[in-house]
DNA sequence: GAGTGGTCTAGACCACTTT
DNA sequence: AAGTGGTCTAGACCACTCA
């Protein structure tokens, strides 16, 4: 058997817009049985593997809930999950059109403090660098970056000055991580960020701790400082994973 | 052509593993040419379309980039964007064991004002539904919720009370959302928050604002005011997006 | 022109779940 | 026992891109 014409979108796409427009319109509410795999390979005229890709593709995307001898139906409670992404610091800068730069305040390398390895979950003693970055945007510092790196992971970073690329951008490019752990608070400047950012003390600060590992390994651990009504971390995004 | 025995993991299961711990280990570092669909297909002693789904869902994921005639390789330059899970306040409370409820400060039915429908990207006196509501944990109020409801996207919320669900969690139970974008930054507390969240003046806040449509059309607009230094958004996610 | 990925098919067997 | 999704195959044609 063999197609015929030219496909804009290729067919699996189109069966999955059509889908999602379906869900997504309310026309087939939360809980709505949706066509077996064999209604659907009818209706689009298509074999069972292509509307089974499609149905795989919304299940992992999570608007359909795949069971067995029942069949499939719409996801009957949407999560409220949802996510938000955290840019690169200098896209942030050059989005706005910007000028960005950054300094390397403090660099030192030294072993881990005992309490430090425990929250990092490595050996006592194990060798990390630690280190102080300044961002700037039009030469005004915005961001204040400290970061330990452990550097039995990376130990190329040893040597590293990141006078070129700033610390993130270089382990991203050096040393591919599995997973990532963030977290995001609201506190007032210290006297410490409050110097170095050249705000006032107590000023309200976006504070965001990323933590990354590599196949269980912790490879860093970042706790970024932003003055908080000047820098705002925004994301637009929809349900879909896939 | 039939399959012998009882296999733990899918067949596709087991090469996306083995390839991406090849990815993420480093063995193959970024810009590493990855064999052909056809070699692959030989090692692993499968049929191309097995391999071809994995390649699929390694691209999706954005650990490869795949091209025609030059073949795939990894991903030469991992995004340093990542994602933020925001979960449900209520979800929030629960999961560290707390007792959750939540009260209806006010609720008016208006007319959209014209900057307001300028924001909400509707039109001058579509009729909205504004509501303030107070998130407690442990009898403490820990989130303050100003939200306004595009009645003409969700009619149904016009005689709803809220007093049993939560406006967020009712609105995913009855309008689907298909995009969403988040705002987040640090802000000092108001007058009004300071008084409503039980904290002085100028305490630094995480507000979060989240914009959600459906097909185009604005559902609602929310802004959630969290006391900073005892909440925290946090969450764990890995580079894959499939 | 040749090599690669992108897509699709028709059919098959299996695993799980409900009846 | 029967219905459904989960997976896999062998082969095919096409589209894109490089040489």
């Amino acid at each position: 058997m063999s197609k015929e014409s030219a496909p804009r979108s290729s067919l699996h796409e189109r069966i999955r817009s059509d889908l999602e427009g379906k869900i997504l319109s309310g026309a087939w509410p939360p809980g709505h049985r949706i066509p077996t795999e064999q209604e659907l390979r009818t209706e689009y005229g298509c074999s069972r593997m292509t509307v089974n890709k499609v149905m795989t593709q919304l299940a992992n995307a999570g608007l359909v809930l795949r069971r067995r001898k029942t069949g499939s139906i719409v996801m009957p409670q949407q999560s409220q999950n949802a996510v938000l992404e955290i840019k690169d610091i200098k896209d942030e800068v050059t989005a706005q059109g910007g000028t960005y730069r950054h300094e390397v305040v403090e660099r030192v390398l030294r072993k881990a403090a005992p309490s430090e390895a425990g929250e990092l979950g490595i050996e006592d003693g194990t060798e990390v660098l630690a280190l102080t970055c300044l961002h700037y945007a039009d030469e005004a510092p915005f961001c204040l970056e400290d970061r330990v790196i452990n550097l039995e992971v990376a130990p190329a970073a040893r040597t590293e000055s990141f006078a070129e690329l700033a610390p993130g951008v270089w382990l991203l490019r050096h040393i591919p991580w599995s997973e990532a752990e963030h977290t995001i608070a609201a506190v007032g400047a210290s006297a410490r960020v409050a110097k170095l950012l050249d705000l006032s003390a107590g000023t309200p600060c976006l504070v965001m701790e990323r933590r990354t590992w590599r196949q269980g390994e912790t490879v860093t651990e970042v706790r970024l400082t932003y003055p908080g009504a000047a820098n705002r971390l925004s994301a637009r995004f929809t349900p879909s994973a896939t």
